[in-house]
DNA sequence: AGGGTACTACGTGCTGCTACGTATTTTTTA
DNA sequence: TAAAAAATACGTAGCAGCACGTAGTACCCT
């Protein structure tokens, strides 16, 4: 009985590493092995044997796991934990934070998201908090997920300037490396109509010369 | 005398170990610590911290680098450590072994490319292999570059020009719509020299103008 | 019929980029 | 230490890009 209540209490947290990549496993293994309270308990290098492994350790608290694996991804792993184990914590591990993926992970359930940049002290950190019912995100992901939230806020009110069709079309050419005297004789049109369009680009995407306008296009896609 | 016929014999290979990930790095000296002949003599969590290290430690003769690092990426730092000790063996370690990021690394002067999935002895025996002036590449990546074969010969062919320190810092500033005269002031130098750096790069590039220039500068990765 | 948008076009003037030639100093490499 | 490469700098000149203002024509939608 105050075994239970050892264990539930959370003196060690049992833990499994699912990773593909060896020097990382043995990388966390090393960072977490001066910290008594964590016990890496098994380790897995597919989701699949990752969910053989935790029928086999059923004291296992936290899965520690990379989201990049070949076969089945990070986050179907972790629907999956939750499916078949749900009190077991989730905690991702990633090289990345862009928005979508840190989604991901928490709409599939994760209780945590950790960049690989991660300090030991940040990682036994965040296993702790997990364990212990709350979640954790390293600082970077926490920005990106509030960025968000303003940027998506600010995109109604500042909307994508229109590029027309002979604005696209001429910003191509420019693009080529043309001058507005070759435009204008492909396009059969003036040299001062080209310059015109030109001036609208300008205007439109807020830039100072085509320095910045070859750039916007790349940005936007508007070249072939 | 023998100390030095010692030191290039390879009896040790001291190394540099450059990653922003402490649990990767942790890991790789982990994994290493078995192999007598193999010694982690410095670590970096930055490219600029790598130069700098690699000042420090002129017994290093490999550089064992991750390839996706903030600020000054892996590409760059390969390129900056030939420049600077052309000597030392550059070995990239990445997760991924898409074709452009491997044939990037070969234009660096990347002496060889081991994923992140790589075991104890495939690492170590990588290691040894850049260090006996050879090359090494993980399977997958081999299987990549033979894939593309055709593609590697016109990169023979057709080497990309040099670009200097200096220009590309110029270019950058370009980039960010700087005038020429803008550009000198911020590198306290003479606006004359600005057009000079100017002029070598539109040559180097066989561009017709700046137009040019930034989609150059873009798709080889020139800005930050 | 009227209002909005896109495309067309002109004039004037200024600034900045680019061409071409040349040359010194510093740093790196052989 | 000599040779090569990089960074520095000047002069002359021309054209292209850009600022700013203005305006006619065609088409679409209400």
């Amino acid at each position: 009985m105050h075994m239970s209540a050892f264990s539930v209490s959370g003196a060690v947290i049992d833990l499994l590493l699912v990773d593909d990549h060896p020097m990382i496993v043995e990388g966390i293994r090393q960072m977490l092995l001066p910290e008594p309270d964590l016990r890496v308990v098994a380790q897995a290098h597919s989701g699949a044997q990752a969910l053989e492994l935790l029928g086999a350790h059923p004291s296992v608290r936290v899965v520690l796991l990379d989201l990049s694996m070949p076969g089945m991804s990070g986050v179907e792993l972790a629907r999956a934990i939750r499916a078949d184990w749900p009190a077991i914590r989730v905690l991702a591990l990633s090289m990345f934070h862009d928005h979508a993926t840190v989604a991901e992970v928490l709409e599939a359930g994760g209780a945590g998201y950790v960049l690989k940049t991660a300090s030991r002290t940040e990682l036994s950190t965040a296993i702790r908090q997990v364990a212990g019912g709350r979640s954790y995100f390293s600082q970077d992901v926490a920005d990106t997920l509030l960025q968000n939230l303003q940027i998506g806020a600010s995109l109604e009110a500042e909307r994508p300037p229109v590029i027309t069709r002979r604005e696209r079309e001429i910003l191509q050419l420019i693009a080529r490396e043309h001058s507005n005297l070759e435009i204008a004789e492909a396009l059969f049109i003036s040299e001062r109509t080209v310059e015109t369009h030109r001036r609208n680009l300008l205007t439109k995407t807020k830039c100072k010369s085509v320095v910045g306008l070859i750039q916007y296009a790349i940005r936007h896609k508007l070249l072939d």
